[in-house]
DNA sequence: GCCAACGTTGGC
DNA sequence: GCCAACGTTGGC
């Protein structure tokens, strides 16, 4: 799961109230699909820092509910508003997302290309722009065993 | 700051 | 339904 730390970086997260944070503001259907079909209470998720200075993965954080409607889609005054969503029907999901720990170093985009083993992971893929994707338990493996 | 890649919008 | 125009993402 991307975010920019600019905007809110691992140690936002890390500073929260009980180091959470709704993961609210997805405005792209193939991310909220992931959401919706593929994000349980409990599942780990990578913590990748974007459009910064050294992109890479920066931590690990948990799911820690199960995706609810993404309210500030009917909020007018939020920058994630979207007249689209009807209340009846969200058109946007989020899940709540728990801090867990940072790696020890910063993976590197860099050093993820360098990895022929990693060569299919999505986030590698070429044009990709997904604010959320899977990665397989062997990627996610073997990304650890870099730290 | 540039720009490739991609998603969305809207005229037709 | 096509596709040009536009906006956004995000690495570099």
């Amino acid at each position: 799961m991307k975010s920019e730390p600019d905007l809110f970086g691992i140690d936002d997260l890390k500073n929260r109230p009980g180091r959470t944070e709704p993961w609210d503001g997805v405005r792209n259907y193939q991310a909220r699909n992931y959401i919706r079909d593929e994000l349980k209470k409990g599942d780990l998720a990578f913590f990748y820092h974007s459009n910064c200075k050294i992109p890479g993965i920066v931590g690990v954080m948990a799911v820690a509910d199960s995706p609810s409607p993404d309210t500030t889609a009917f909020n007018k005054s939020s920058k994630y508003y979207d007249p689209k969503s009807d209340p009846a029907s969200p058109r946007w999901l989020q899940v709540t997302m728990r801090y867990k720990r940072k790696l020890k170093r910063t993976i590197t985009l860099e050093e993820l290309r360098s990895h022929k083993v990693l060569g299919k992971m999505k986030l590698l893929q070429r044009g990709n722009r997904l604010s959320i994707m899977p990665v397989t338990s062997k990627e996610w493996e073997y990304i650890l065993t870099l730290e």
